[in-house]
DNA sequence: ATATTTTTGGAACGTTCATTTCAATAAGAT
DNA sequence: ATCTTATTGAAATGAACGTTCCAAAAATAT
């Protein structure tokens, strides 16, 4: 059959992604993602239906990108307290490296579009399950190894790891001195140990 | 002189902070406004100059709420670290209260717009200087009374505890079941006990 | 070469946007 | 009563919005 579709779609979520992460969902203009992907306005129609679809996988993108980032620092923890450490660390990096300081794309979308958009909502929902998800089963480890306290519950302490993340994350919009980004880090840490 | 300011400011505000605190800066629209306010196009130009102007009066308003509702609460505070708690309690009320589960409108403000309109980061900025000063002063003296411990500075756990405030907003999005929530206080807490 | 299907370009769709304009109305001050 | 200023109503501004449309171009399969 014919013609095959001849844009590079990774490179074009990448480049959508820039915008809806640089000025959110309402504030970014289809001419923005016109201009910023390079893409014809009806390119883009025919490829992802509609802004909102556009965001989700953008959002989706997104996601995967630190998914894959984050098994590849578990694979260099040493134990699961470490691992938590390195999750932090990878944000920490993240905050310090956006020359934008745009703060996390997820997480701001959540600010500006959770119960508000149901495809948005469930997104949310999902990526925070396997966000507490993962962590709950790093502090159960921990504990195992005696490496952290008893004193919450597993699932109690991925909860407040998951949270401290967020604010990590918001904190880091405004406050991007890698000195004061560490303290918060360790400090979060120390509850754990 | 002649006519003198006939509507009621604070209520118009009042209404102004609803929407915007439900749909942020973008989503919301002047005819939004003009319906929630139930004043006149032209009158809230009048009055405001601008819709930015009018969000800016808007976050100044709201803000000074959260320090009205912050004095009264540190007055039934017994110590330090009860005054600490019971701030935490404050805004467990409010994700509890808020049907609408619409996070914090400065928050959330933060997240859409910082470093992008100057006024705004000015007011963000200043917002997070005062929260964090006044964090410092209670861990200052909650230490002096050694019902914090001194594992970090004064200023190092100001800090954390303003990242974990907005973390605990930034979860209340989602999550306002009250035990959880709770949760979430109580670990924050221990970290400093 | 021809048939088939996708991608393009670019204009156009109808709405909605924030803001302005201006004459009419209202009300305290003189 | 009259002057002065604020508020109102309603329409109009022009630009920008997300989305659609369609003919032209491109590219694979036959």
């Amino acid at each position: 059959m014919p013609k095959v579709e001849t844009f590079n779609k990774e490179f074009v979520l990448k480049q959508a992604i820039e915008v809806f992460h640089d000025k959110g969902y309402n504030a970014t203009s289809m001419q923005d993602l016109v201009d910023a992907t390079g893409l014809n306005r009806s390119s883009i129609y025919n490829s992802f239906d509609s802004k909102l679809n556009l965001f989700m996988e953008c959002l989706n993108a997104y996601q995967a990108k630190y998914i894959r980032e984050t098994s590849k620092v578990l694979l260099k923890a040493n134990n699961p307290i470490h691992a938590i450490e390195l999750i932090f660390d990878l944000y920490l990096k993240e905050i310090i490296k956006d020359k934008f300081d745009r703060g996390c794309m997820i997480t701001n979308c959540k600010s500006e579009m959770a119960n508000h958009e149901g495809l948005i909502t469930n997104f949310l929902n999902m990526n925070q399950q396997s966000t507490i998800a993962l962590l709950e089963d790093l502090v159960s480890k921990g504990q195992e190894e005696t490496l952290i306290n008893n004193k919450r519950t597993p699932s109690e302490y991925a909860l407040y790891l998951y949270s401290s993340l967020q604010g990590f994350r918001m904190t880091g919009i405004l406050i991007t001195d890698r000195t004061h980004l560490k303290s918060i880090v360790n400090t979060v840490l120390q509850t754990l140990i």
